[in-house]
DNA sequence: CGTATTTGACCAGCGC
DNA sequence: GCGCTGGTCAAATACG
């Protein structure tokens, strides 16, 4: 799996020494950045900033899932282009915001539940008395399984399973509704770490990948024990990818501020000659708050008005009526 | 041979 | 109640 060591951001050493303040995704992926830090964003943004994302659920679930989808994982072809930048986006949701917006499933949180039924007593296994047990204890009362909390990274990268430090392992992959391109499903190979993510690839651009985490670290970042710091998740998502950030939920509203937390880097951090002619996501960040700049930047922005379905398209009109008052 | 991925089946939730 | 859909499991397979 980690052969796919794709990120094109590596090379900025963004993180390799983020001196700042500010958290990286990797700190923010195990947990470092609390996602109360998360919450609080939000709810600045909701307080303070408008309103640019319809609740996911508006949409038919389906149908968010359907914008997206990714296919392999374990990486195909890496493609490491410094010259492509990815550009990402994040969200976020809290447990309670997400059951609470009755969001949708592209990042359902029910996926916990879900874990937590007992399925599968399958051929072969010794499920079947253990499944009516199971059953049993699941008729007695399902106890909604408390939601974790989940941050959603826009990326436009031909790669679809970017590295971001930690090892996952493939645990499934279903066919996205009205998309050619599947959906995958990872849950990270560390013990004791429930953290799952979920990657997707817009069918309307491909070029966009949608990558759902879920649940935060309980451990290190192996690539930052091994002391590879270039592996770190910013690096990897690179905030030189950013496009845009977006909350899972509905309860939840996007905010400068909640994405200047996952976009700082630009500044802090000088970046390489070629990313003058490619900047960084501030870049497209401000390019997307401020639509009349940055022109060449538009196209990326264009690709994002595109009326999408599923999540992107959540993500992208969220950013272009914050743009659009 | 151990580990990771693929893939079909299973299950729960939701809408009708 | 039924069918659809998303999410997960685990046997089978691939890969080193």
């Amino acid at each position: 799996m980690p052969k796919s060591t794709n990120d094109p951001q590596t090379l900025n050493g963004f993180e390799s020494d983020h001196p700042n303040p500010f958290m990286s995704f990797t700190d923010c992926l195990h947990g470092s950045l609390d996602y109360n830090t998360l919450s609080k964003a939000f709810d600045m943004s909701c307080s303070s900033s408008e309103v640019i994302s319809p609740p996911l659920d508006h949409d038919n679930n389906s149908n968010k899932a359907a914008g997206v989808g990714d296919h392999s994982v374990g990486t195909t072809s890496t493609t490491e282009n410094p010259s492509t930048p990815n550009y990402s986006s994040i969200s976020s949701s809290s447990n309670e915001a997400a059951g609470a917006a009755g969001d949708d499933q592209v990042l359902d949180d029910d996926s916990d539940h879900k874990s937590m039924k007992n399925k599968q007593p399958k051929l072969g296994s010794d499920g079947d008395h253990e499944d009516k047990s199971k059953k049993g204890s699941k008729a007695k009362k399902k106890e909604k399984p408390q939601r974790e909390p989940r941050f959603a990274f826009l990326t436009k990268s031909e790669v679809d399973h970017l590295e971001d430090g930690y090892r996952w392992r493939k645990y499934g992959q279903k066919a996205v509704k009205n998309s050619p391109y599947p959906r995958s499903y990872y849950r990270c190979t560390t013990q004791k770490c429930i953290v799952k993510k979920r990657v997707e690839r817009s069918f309307q651009d491909p070029s966009i990948v949608i990558t759902t985490y879920e649940g935060q670290h309980n451990h290190q970042c192996p690539a930052t024990l091994r002391g590879n710091l270039n592996l770190n998740a910013v690096g990897m998502l690179s905030p030189n990818s950013l496009l845009a950030a977006a909350p899972l939920n509905g309860s939840a509203r996007y905010s400068h501020e909640f994405l200047a937390q996952f976009l700082p880097v630009n500044n802090q951090v000088e970046l390489p000659n070629h990313y003058h002619d490619h900047p960084p996501s501030s870049m497209l960040y401000s390019n997307l708050m401020n639509p009349h700049r940055h022109h060449h930047h538009q196209q990326q922005q264009q690709q994002l008005h595109a009326p999408d379905y599923g999540l992107l398209q959540d993500l992208v009109h969220s950013f272009s009526h914050k743009q659009e008052p």
